[in-house]
RNA sequence: GCGAGAGUGGCGGAAUUGGCAGACGCACUGGACUUAGGAUCCAGCCCGCCUAAGCGGAUAGGGGUUCAAAUCCCCUCUCUCGCACCA
């Protein structure tokens, strides 16, 4: 005979009991099954730092709730997970503690492996992947040897941005108001022989597929677009005086070309010292020149700038006007951006108009406002609206947004000039020069130059028996069996390529290698497997990856699409950029920044002075303001810990951490599992109701509560991924069940009732509290685990309220409510509001001028003032 | 400066389409049970007037559209994020 004891909600032992279950029943695990839909899921793989932390649980727990509901839902779900395990922390660590990078990171993944098993995520284990073993890094290799064949890599000489602490160069993207994104150190400049994946080859496209996203925040989309940074323009010849050639320049307002007055020059770009050359000013442009290099940087990140130039002596022709241009060399034209080189505007351009203020140059008004007429000698800043061209020859009385198109055709036609387009975006710098990372696949041999290791010797592996000195340079240029090798093609002495790629790099297509995580052919990709799951049907992870990584994605996408190695044109169909979690900080006035234990008691754990609590900031460990999953999940289980993490605050929103927020999760938890524990043994062998027996007005309003449960939470986790609402909807089923009297334990009707509502609450919960939901499931007697119960169906009439109340307004001010039938006739709910007590004696001696009756909400009233 | 988003009780946040502002939770207050309560259960809880019923006010501030606005439009303020001389 079994006996129930009403037992206490003990986490942890549940927790590692389901866990234990779900490991060796490997019950995520997935295989290709074109008879079931498939729903690819996937959350931003992390960095093996060590540990992992809030941030981390987040992320996964939101993307672990989806996978769980869409399971129950019928759908055949990847969701793997995996490491993105290339990258400098590892490096660093070896240098200041003498262990190697690999050893290091392996010892991390087994450490933060354990945490997200501990968490109780859903991911099929045997599709784990490490981004710094050969087997996947290798095929990363095979794809750089197409792309180099295809001129899509290729290596060049070049200005780039360089961290002096990371020791390394940076791509463009990573480089944040003029510091490195990673350690936040000042980015210099420096040049070097650098690889290059041709992005642009891909930017026409990667722009217009950013209208087409629509799973994709507008936010991210924005930034991207901004990112890439088209437009559209003219490039003009303007003639040198005193010689045959011609400064070409980029703008994208030719319609202003009659006002261009004057030319500014780059003073990087080497036009400058050519024009210099053996005139008088030549020493003092040298010497701007260097002195423009120098500042260039810290000017960028400084808010206030100084217009500086340098009359170089020199003319050209304004190629409509005929006069003759003054030319500059300055530090405000980008020498990166268009030519270089830039017509000035001095009246319709507040740069140029600064310039021209200080220099004492010639304005010449070109566009005149409707409303006011400008005058170059009273103008306090440059006009930069539309109007009127005047001044403008043949094109004087036209808009001056039509006139675009008419000088740009005029140009043309005279030869002074041709449409074009600009971009911001520059290909992508992927060349580092450190040891922990992909090595480039290519050979430099004195006689043939730069050729690619024969696929056959693919791959080529990161030596392990390396140096990491600290001392800087590459510390694989450094190590002669690595670099010293032979020509494949002239079998001469040769050496190899000692530069690594991005870890970017890795993470532009680990998505599509969780597709076939043990494919060993060429390419590494299984066609058959990416056309069944790709593309990702939900991406989720944090938003300071909305251009880096996501850009870099889709370009790779792209690519091996056209390699014919898979078949989507973008990788990611849905996106969810989850919020920060955040967390003031503590700070004693004499130890600094504490941890919140450090500071627990409002006294500094050392000096017991007054903690200050600072601003709310994104938790980090550098201002300590961090929650360790472990403690959490130590005290309160895995389950309150997701629970917390959701309810909170909707997913895009960043959420502040709150130790009462967890004791509420936790207590919610408790609650469900007591009302729970005091039914199970009448309700254990009763079924669910499942008819439409007509009920009493408790029971009645019970059942019609839980099927509302079902249709809101359906709702709230399907269409919008709302949790927070999801689970105040479960509370409040909760809630009437402990409101709803409990039944005579002969009443068969009343507990089949409370059972449907019971099993309801459970299986509503199961994806957001997987392991609590598994036991009460087990313990109520079902022999299937819940992870394979479906999602239940609500059921439209006992949802639906009978009566429902009537608000009654006056002039839209409440001022009475009725309750009817839900079918009652329009027509007589106007009557009855009309003929209302309360309302008959506010109305009394008014005008009633309309009725207003929005259908099951209200009837406005409205009447004379 | 430009671009995007946001602003609702003491707090986190609700309010599918314009239709009862404040769901749910936290904190707080009171009560019950109790040797005890930092457990649990029940109740109260936007602000003002009032014993109460009731009345008035309130979604950053101001104006507008509408029978009706947290929601739509215009202006102002504040905050967050992104880009910052892109010609």
């Amino acid at each position: 005979m079994e006996i129930f004891l009403i037992m206490k909600y003990e986490p942890i032992a549940i927790e590692e009991k389901w866990q234990k279950k779900w490991e060796t029943e490997k019950t995520f695990k997935v295989t290709e099954d074109t008879a079931k839909k498939k729903y690819y899921l996937l959350e931003m793989f992390p960095y093996p730092s060590g540990k992992i932390h809030i941030g981390h649980v987040r992320n996964y727990t939101i993307g672990d709730v989806v996978a769980r509901y869409k399971r129950m839902k019928g759908f055949n779900v990847l969701h793997p997970m995996g490491w993105d395990s290339f990258g400098l922390p590892a490096e660093n660590a070896a240098i200041e503690h003498k262990i190697h990078p690999s050893k290091w990171t392996n010892e991390n993944i087994n450490h933060m492996k354990k945490q997200l098993k501990r968490m109780g995520f859903s991911y099929d284990w045997d599709r784990e992947l490490s981004t710094c073993e050969p087997k996947y890094y290798r095929w990363e290799q095979l794809f750089f040897i197409r792309m180099y064949e295809k001129g899509l890599a290729y290596k060049r000489r070049s200005m780039v941005n360089f961290c002096s602490k990371c020791d390394t160069v940076l791509a463009n993207e990573q480089v944040e108001s003029g510091a490195c994104w990673r350690c936040g150190t000042e980015v210099t400049e420096k040049i070097l022989e650098q690889w290059f994946f041709k992005i642009t080859a891909y930017i026409d496209e990667l722009l217009e597929y950013c209208d087409k996203l629509p799973g994709w925040p507008d936010r991210v989309l924005t930034m991207q677009r901004n990112w890439i940074g088209k437009s559209y323009g003219c490039e003009i010849s303007f003639p040198l005086i005193d010689s045959d050639k011609a400064i070409k320049v980029f703008t994208t307002r030719q319609d202003t070309i009659f006002g261009a007055t004057f030319m500014l020059i780059a003073a990087e770009h080497p036009l400058v010292m050519e024009l210099a050359k053996g005139k008088n000013v030549e020493k003092d442009v040298q010497q701007f020149v260097e002195k423009v290099k120098k500042q260039d940087k810290l000017m960028r990140t400084s808010e206030y700038y100084d217009k500086e130039g340098l009359f170089l002596e020199s003319y050209c022709q304004n190629p409509v006007t005929g006069k003759h241009m003054p030319i500059f060399a300055t530090n405000f034209v980008l020498a990166e951006y268009g030519t270089g080189c830039v017509m000035a505007v001095p009246t319709h351009d507040q740069r140029d108009f600064e310039f021209a203020q200080k220099f004492n140059l010639p304005m010449i008004v070109v566009i005149q406002p409707h409303n006011k007429t400008l005058n170059v000698e009273t103008m306090k800043e440059a006009y930069v609206e539309e109007g009127i061209l005047v001044h403008s020859g043949q094109f004087d009385g036209m808009e001056n947004m039509k006139a675009l198109d008419a000088i740009a055709d005029y140009l043309e036609s005279i030869g002074k000039g041709k449409r074009t387009i600009q971009y911001r975006l520059r290909d992508w710098g992927i060349s580092r020069q450190r040891y922990w990372g992909a090595p480039i696949p290519m050979i430099n041999c004195a006689k043939c130059g730069i050729v690619p290791v024969p696929e056959a010797e693919l791959p080529v592996v990161l030596p392990s028996d390396v140096v990491l000195s600290g001392a800087g340079g590459s510390p694989l240029a450094a190590l002669k069996i690595f670099v010293e090798t032979k020509c494949p093609k002239c079998g001469g002495p040769a050496s190899r390529e000692t530069d690594t790629m991005d870890t970017f790099v890795e993470s532009s297509w680990y998505f599509d290698r969780f597709c076939s995580p043990h494919c060993n052919t060429k390419p590494g990709l299984d066609r058959k497997a990416l056309d069944y799951w790709m593309p990702v049907d939900q991406y989720i992870g944090g938003i300071e990856h909305a251009i880096l990584h996501l850009l870099y994605s889709r370009f790779y996408t792209k690519m091996l699409r056209d390699f014919g190695i898979i078949g989507v044109d973008e990788p990611f169909l849905n996106l969810l950029t989850q919020g920060m979690v955040c967390k003031e900080t503590m700070k004693c006035p004499e130890h600094g920044y504490l941890f919140p234990e450090q500071g627990a008691s409002g006294k500094c754990h050392i000096c017991q002075k007054d903690v200050i609590i600072g601003k709310t900031e994104k938790m980090s460990k550098s201002l300590k303001n961090v929650i360790d999953p472990d403690y959490l999940i130590k005290n309160y289980g895995a389950d309150t810990a997701r629970v917390f993490c959701l309810f909170a605050a909707p997913p895009e929103k960043d959420l502040e951490w709150s130790d009462q927020g967890v004791d509420g999760s936790f207590r919610f938890l408790n609650r469900t599992w007591r009302i729970f524990m005091d039914y199970v043994d009448e309700i254990k062998n009763i079924a669910p109701l499942t008819g439409k027996e007509e009920l009493r007005d408790d029971l009645k309003n019970m059942r019609r509560k839980t099927h509302q449960t079902i249709r809101k939470v359906t709702i709230d986790i399907e269409d919008r991924f709302h949790f927070n609402t999801a689970i105040s909807a479960i509370m409040e089923l909760v809630n009437t069940l402990y409101q709803t009297p409990h039944p005579a334990n002969n009443d068969k009707i009343g507990l089949a009732v409370i059972r449907e509502a019971l099993e309801t609450a459970i299986i509503l919960l199961a994806p957001i509290v997987p392991h609590m939901t598994e036991e009460l499931w087990e313990i109520l007697g079902n022999k299937t685990p819940l992870s394979e119960v479906g999602w239940p169906m609500f059921d439209k009439t006992i949802a639906s309220e009978e009566e429902i109340t009537i608000v009654i307004q006056i002039n839209g001010k409440l001022r009475s409510r009725i309750t009817v039938a839900i079918d009652e006739e329009a027509e007589s709910i106007k009557a009855a509001a009309l003929a209302d007590e309360k309302i008959v004696a506010m109305l009394k001696g008014s005008n009633v001028l309309k009725v207003i009756y929005v259908p099951k909400k209200l009837v406005n009233i409205v009447v004379a003032q």
